[in-house]
DNA sequence: CCACCCCGACTGAGCGCTCGCTCAGGTTTA
DNA sequence: TAAACCTGAGCGAGCGCTCAGTCGGGGTGG
């Protein structure tokens, strides 16, 4: 999982400071052993013991990098953001054309929810659980997301690719956008007998673009 | 809340047969009591001696109605999705027009989402924390819901007011609609800003029916 | 009419257990 | 050997669930 470091501005997992790349890379292997228990089993069925264990360590020592379990779970959901962030910004293109980078884009998202469905419905079910402070970064963690197809949609608006589109429209598109490619992960079950992953980006671009034109 | 009997076709809650209405009275007590308490502090941490004082009696009778705390929840979820059904299948009209018919019934099934936005939230969140063959029976159920609307969207094809669609495409089309009201719930906190619900409503509609027609 | 008993609904103290978290002490590193 | 790091037995709180016991109304025999 990628960026597990305490992000630049969010609630400080406050903890002894003994310094240098150990905290950072303790906490990888928290979220890393985390990530896969919180999936198959829920947050609240997952012990701390079992967290330390699959991580590698004691419970002493896990409370050494964390203060609590709720961080644990919100390291976590931190951590799955920015996978999905960088995963979907390192493959995004910035062509001449908003509205084919946006069509790119879309594939490229949609791909990355595939590959990361457990992880997102993950983060639904589980945000409740966080503290209020740490809910709000992770939301706004996710609003940053869905800042990215704002970006496009109003790029291809600028360059007249797409038809004019008032702000409030541009975000209910972005949105949408996040929430369909979501929903490919948390509907697989009813979807998969009727689509493959690509018959799926296919149509849903084609309903998704095919009134911004 | 609605419909509180063990459904026609679901796992048994098996109790002491002393039948009659009381067992019906009882859980339905239970129930209206647990959507408050896990809506607001979750399923996991609402204890079931909390569950049954506010049922208004003592946990050795919360246990002569249940067999356990996830029965409550199974409960819960299908109270919560009968009552969706009911709301939405007493609006639906049956006109000459299937288009027409559509929009209006997105238009309530999006008001219904709308009032019940909570109770939606605790679905997702909570529905993994039920046994697999309750889980199994409370997405059955939400699948009914969707046949609904693709029960619409045949009868729009049937009539000529949507162009043709394949059987897919129905399928998609139809949890487009599920999603895009259940997104109203909980993205709320970002799409408020924006719109009210009646802009909700008609701006959706627009992008749904505009690819159909 | 009373005295008796029965029965099903209801009660809540308490059982057995698990959990999140701590800390006294051991081990490794420099 | 001091500092940094790690260990895991143990603590106390709180959980889901049980079960011996209470209560009240209605049937029965005298």
């Amino acid at each position: 999982m990628g960026d597990t470091s305490a992000p630049s501005q969010g609630p400080k997992i406050h903890t002894e400071v003994k310094d240098s790349d150990l905290v950072f890379r303790r906490r990888r292997q928290i979220v890393d052993a985390s990530v896969q228990l919180f999936i198959s089993k829920g947050f609240h069925k997952t012990t701390t013991r079992e967290i330390a264990k699959a991580a590698g360590f004691s419970i002493g020592t896990l409370y050494e990098y964390v203060n609590s379990k709720e961080d644990v779970l919100y390291l976590v959901c931190q951590a799955i953001h920015s996978e999905m962030e960088q995963r979907l910004k390192q493959r995004l293109r910035h062509g001449i054309n908003g509205a084919r980078d946006l069509e790119a884009a879309i594939g490229v998202y949609f791909t990355v929810c595939d590959q990361m469905s457990d992880h997102i419905l993950l983060i639904y079910q589980e945000t409740k659980s966080l503290p209020a402070e740490s809910r709000r970064f992770v939301l706004e963690h996710e609003l940053r997301i869905t800042g990215v197809f704002k970006d496009l949609l109003a790029r291809g608006v600028a360059d007249f690719s797409l038809r004019p589109l008032h702000p409030p429209e541009i975000t209910l598109v972005a949105h949408n956008i996040m929430v369909v490619g979501h929903m490919w992960g948390f509907r697989r079950w009813a979807l998969a007998p009727s689509f493959s992953l690509e018959q799926y980006i296919q149509l849903q671009s084609d309903y998704l673009l095919g009134e911004l034109t």
